[in-house]
DNA sequence: GGCAACACATTTGTTGACAATTTTGGCAGC
DNA sequence: GCTGCCAAAATTGTCAACAAATGTGTTGCC
């Protein structure tokens, strides 16, 4: 009764598969659970998800290849910090990639798709931010980001926006609280997603990369606030 | 006498390390020396690399997130197959990462930095075109394009693009092999290296879409000899 | 008291052996 | 002669023990 530890022991998960632990690992380091410049110790992480420490490395390596973390030969892993550099760099790669994305979309879809989510940004979005009331707007928005890329009917595009996107969760955030900025992203995804609804590709495109491209000169301005 | 094969054995080639195989697979795949669709078995080339298996599994493993193999449960690594969608896919990625590469690579640089692409690319390279003379185009095409890339200072940027023009090498070379289409291209970087050289950086992403863009164009023109 | 060298403990890297699954080959039956 | 099934071989997946390297604490010396 007492060291009763069998099957899915007290703690809280015990994942098995690869997929499952990286999921795990990612999740912890996209909101920091585990900081940046965290070293990640095998045999501990072994012990946890009570798997091989050969499984632990299997995923310790993708996530290497992913640049989620760095591995000194010999010394382990510690998670990858982020620059600014970096930051900017990551940056102008989602400007081009989610114009694409955008102007895919436009053209894959019926135009009509997108009403719905103008009219959630037209309407019920603008109370949100107006009352500072960050966290389902950050939702209606990645859900929004979501379709489009969905919608782009491009696996490639996705799974590099999905790696890059991953990197800036953190960032994405501190920008968002900038005052003013949360309204002026608001109306640039409305003029986006107008452009979308009429079926305007080239436009849609356009505006968000207008759109990213100004949320990049917030990251330049207030570089020494957000790292 | 007979059976001495110790140190390094008559054969060809025996590499040790995970990145000296890794990049022996990624040069046979490239040239389809092992063709799309063929199976990889681990233990064959764990003999012909002479080390132990797990390394080759490893190998294996970053291919696989590559995309360029594809791995089946207990059944196998095949390497993958390039299908007419794809292709297009890809070519609207090196449209919109290479545009940006184009502009970066303008506003970082010194631009007499490109004068020497450019007169090459304007004189000999004119020749070389007109005379059906495939390889050195492609080589010096590579080159620039290197340069522009590294001249880019992004190397997440450097990355994206390594990973998706390894798998469109081939493809490349026979859409260059189209009538007419070598001689376009080299107009196309003409224009391009003459905006780089003015340090016009819009207009140099500008152009490097344009040209990939006829590049797809053709791609869809000629699906059916090309893939 | 500070510094260097040594030994111990911890952590990562490597390997071969074992288990599970799929493919191949052969055989009997229809 | 072809089809379905069973057994053997080949191939992939899993693991735990061993080896190498690094970090840490202690001792002895100046």
């Amino acid at each position: 009764m007492a060291a009763r530890a069998r099957t899915r022991a007290g703690g809280a998960n015990a994942p098995k598969s690869v997929a499952a632990i990286l999921a795990a690992l990612r999740e912890r380091i996209a909101n920091q659970e585990i900081p940046p410049g965290a070293k990640l110790r095998e045999t501990e992480l072994a012990v946890e998800f009570k798997v091989p420490r050969t499984r632990i490395r299997e995923a310790l390596n993708t996530l290497e290849q992913r640049r989620l973390v760095e591995r000194i030969p010999n010394r382990g892993a510690v998670v990858s910090r982020l620059d600014y550099a970096q930051a900017l760099q990551i940056y102008d790669l989602r400007i081009v990639l989610e114009g694409l994305a955008a102007r895919r979309a436009t053209e894959n879809g019926p135009a009509a798709r997108w009403k719905k989510e103008l009219e959630s940004f037209k309407g019920p979005m603008k109370a949100v931010v107006a009352s500072n009331d960050l966290e389902p707007y950050i939702e209606r928005y990645e859900s929004m980001r979501r379709a489009i890329i969905a919608a782009a009917a491009n696996p490639l595009l996705a799974e590099m926006l999905d790696n890059i996107y991953e990197k800036t969760q953190v960032l994405i955030r501190r920008i968002l609280i900038l005052p003013g900025r949360a309204e002026v992203g608001r109306l640039q995804h409305v003029a986006m997603l107008q452009a979308m609804a009429s079926g305007k590709a080239q436009e849609a495109e356009r505006l968000r990369r207008e759109g990213l491209g100004s949320a990049r000169l917030h990251l330049e301005k207030f570089q020494k606030y957000l790292l």
